[in-house]
DNA sequence: CTAGACTTTCCTGATT
DNA sequence: AAATCAGGAAAGTCTA
């Protein structure tokens, strides 16, 4: 079984590299439209980028090292929210080849249902590196890390591919082949708020993984690292250099145990999040949201709240606040009506719609550019 | 510095 | 009775 600090452990290996500020490596600093999403182009063309990638995203599945695959298990089950205690850990160490040899049906059983998800994925990111090209090259340096594995030390992991295609009638094998289309607007632009996405890679990973649970332990950077560990209630962590952020809003009446944190380090821990995208970015990615909302028409935009209190202990996760509930978060959504971001829905609880002024959330947003 | 946008927190009262 | 819904009010963060 996976302990939460093999989780936490290789979470952290994974994300640290994804938000440092001052390494942003290739995979933050170029706009690679989100790891699956990589073009293939950009890192298939050179032996080098094989070389100097320690990645899971930047290289084929066939050349991941056994902490690759790890890492990248680990960033489905920090996107699904999966829980990670039904794996063992041993069924998770294999090398590339081995990995990419097994069937659908030896990844469902090993992974659950989480293996559809790394099947399809697996699929998707064999097409996108061309199973045949690299081979030879590919076995190069096959032989060459298997005589240095130190050059694939592990870091790496990442972030959002998380943000594949979604309508609610494409599977996962649609996201797939759309997802490399996705990142460039995941986030629609015209948001009247902060500037929401399209700031970086970063903060766009920032939003979506964010929104869905995918932590950032032990940022440093603290561009929004959130270090809560799943949905159960959790009262602030001790962070030691990087301080909570003070949070937005009225503050709480002093409360009993709980003395304010002291702010010193005011980051953007919320930049780039508004509440209703952070609900729409839950609900075009059905195959993520483990249930906590559903569409009652997608057409028109209307959904529901299935695990309200779940839904705004994931929103209290992602501004790190976590005396957030349904009450307070559904406030907020009655100030999107004014605002026509949300429409009233009469008579139907938990349910609302999206308004006019939204964005991000109609089919062909979710699977094309633009509108 | 200021104003406006946004969110959070609190609260009272109504509805389901 | 417990959840939700409705909004007003206040207060704080952030951006322009």
């Amino acid at each position: 079984m996976w302990e939460s600090s093999d989780l936490s452990a290789i979470l952290t290996s994974a994300n640290w590299a994804v938000y440092q500020p001052g390494t942003t490596e290739p995979a933050a600093a170029e706009p690679c439209t989100g790891q699956l999403g990589c073009p293939a182009s950009s890192h298939v063309g050179s032996v080098y980028d094989v070389l100097e990638s320690d990645k899971w995203y930047e290289k084929p599945p066939q050349h991941w090292t056994r902490g690759n695959i790890l890492e990248w298990i680990s960033h489905h089950v920090e996107e699904s929210q999966f829980d990670a205690r039904a794996l063992d850990l041993a069924s998770c160490s294999m090398d590339g080849p081995t990995l990419c040899q097994l069937s659908r049906d030896a990844l469902l059983s090993t992974f659950g249902s989480l293996g559809e998800r790394l099947f399809q994925n697996l699929l998707e990111l064999k097409a996108q590196y061309g199973e045949g090209d690299l081979k030879m090259t590919c076995d190069f340096f096959d032989s060459l890390f298997e005589g240095y594995p130190e050059i694939l030390n592990v870091s790496g992991g990442d972030s959002s591919y998380g943000l594949l295609t979604s309508d609610e009638r494409s599977d996962v094998c649609s996201y797939a082949q759309n997802g490399v289309k996705m990142f460039g607007d995941m986030t629609p632009s015209s948001d009247n708020g902060y500037e929401s996405g399209r700031t970086s890679p970063g903060s766009l990973d920032n939003s979506i993984t964010g929104a869905l649970g995918f932590r950032n332990p032990n940022s440093p950077s603290s561009l929004g690292s959130d270090s809560d560990q799943d949905l159960t209630e959790e009262p602030f962590p001790n962070d030691t250099e990087g301080e909570l952020k003070r949070r937005r809003g009225r503050p709480k009446k002093r409360s009993l145990g709980t003395e304010p944190v002291r702010g010193k380090k005011n980051k953007y821990a919320a930049r780039g999040t508004h509440l209703w995208e952070f609900i729409r970015d839950i609900l075009v990615h059905p195959e993520q949201n483990n249930g906590l909302m559903k569409w009652e028409d997608r057409r028109e935009g209307v959904f529901k709240f299935l695990k309200s209190e779940a839904v705004a202990k994931l929103w209290g996760q992602r501004k790190r606040n976590s005396s957030m509930n349904y009450e307070k978060l559904s406030r907020a959504m009655r100030y999107y009506y004014k605002r026509q971001i949300l429409e009233r829905v009469d008579g139907r609880r938990l349910v609302y719609k999206f308004g006019k002024n939204s964005s991000g959330w109609r089919d062909r947003e979710v699977g094309f550019y633009g509108d």
